[in-house]
DNA sequence: ACTAAAGGTTACAGTAGCTAGAAGGTCAAG
DNA sequence: CTTGACCTTCTAGCTACTGTAACCTTTAGT
């Protein structure tokens, strides 16, 4: 297959597919005749793998590892679980700092009431210490 | 004062200070005679201002506005007002997309007690459909 | 046969918000 | 007089793409 119709089966850009090959995510595939890619259904199956990481917000130097690591099936589980635990551990992180932000940001928001920047209360809580 | 001051004063560093500087964040300072970089009180104010402002992951593009809004005093209130409540709105989006990215990932970790990578159930889990 | 649209190719630049590094000038202390 | 801590400018790198330009190939319609 070209690469439309990968983009379309795989639902990840063509640009992006060939950004991935770029940076060594994805294997160079063969050329036709008139230098267009083209593409077999494991490739399309390895995208598909890497759009699902991408969703959960993998980053791709780990996704990179997870890909390695299929290639031989008997190599150790543990890296899998590893890259998973940090990333969870990382989501975690990011959901305190976010239920933080929303907090200070939502108690700005309910404290003004006036007109005039000269007296807006919460350019007025933006100044002052925390 | 000079850069280093300042940055020790607002707790930004010299480097971002200049960054801020050139996108026109911050209006340029006069120079000394040697060239370098000579602040005044009002400026520490605008940059701790900023600092605020980002903590609160406000866009820098937002951080413009309300920094020129706050040049005239007399301007509407509505203009900080609809920043705020865009950030809140962005910050809620985002939490409801952690946790969901929370959930797919945490129910990912439970999954597997296998040694190897031919039977390891996070991999399956991220091949197959969602 | 001609043409226009829809695909493909490369390469370079831009996005956000900095951070790191190179190569050099200035200043105070020992 | 030299060392070290500052300062200067400029360029490049980070993440994960996306946009644009300039060009080539294939396919469908007239």
């Amino acid at each position: 297959m070209k690469i439309g119709e990968l983009a379309q089966a795989t639902k990840v850009s063509a640009k992006t597919i060939r950004y991935y090959e770029n940076i060594g995510l994805l294997t160079s595939p063969s050329r036709e005749a008139n230098g267009y890619r083209y593409y077999r259904l494991h490739d399309a199956k390895t995208l598909v793998f890497i759009r699902r990481c991408r969703e959960l917000n993998i980053p791709i130097e780990d996704i990179k590892q997870l890909v390695e690591v299929q290639h031989n099936p008997e190599a150790s589980c543990a890296t899998v679980d590893n890259i998973i635990a940090e990333q969870l551990a990382r989501v975690r992180q990011m959901q305190q700092e976010l239920n933080q932000l929303e907090q200070a940001l939502s108690s700005l928001l309910t404290s003004c009431s006036s007109k005039q920047i000269q007296d807006c209360c919460i350019l007025q809580s933006l100044k002052s210490a925390k």
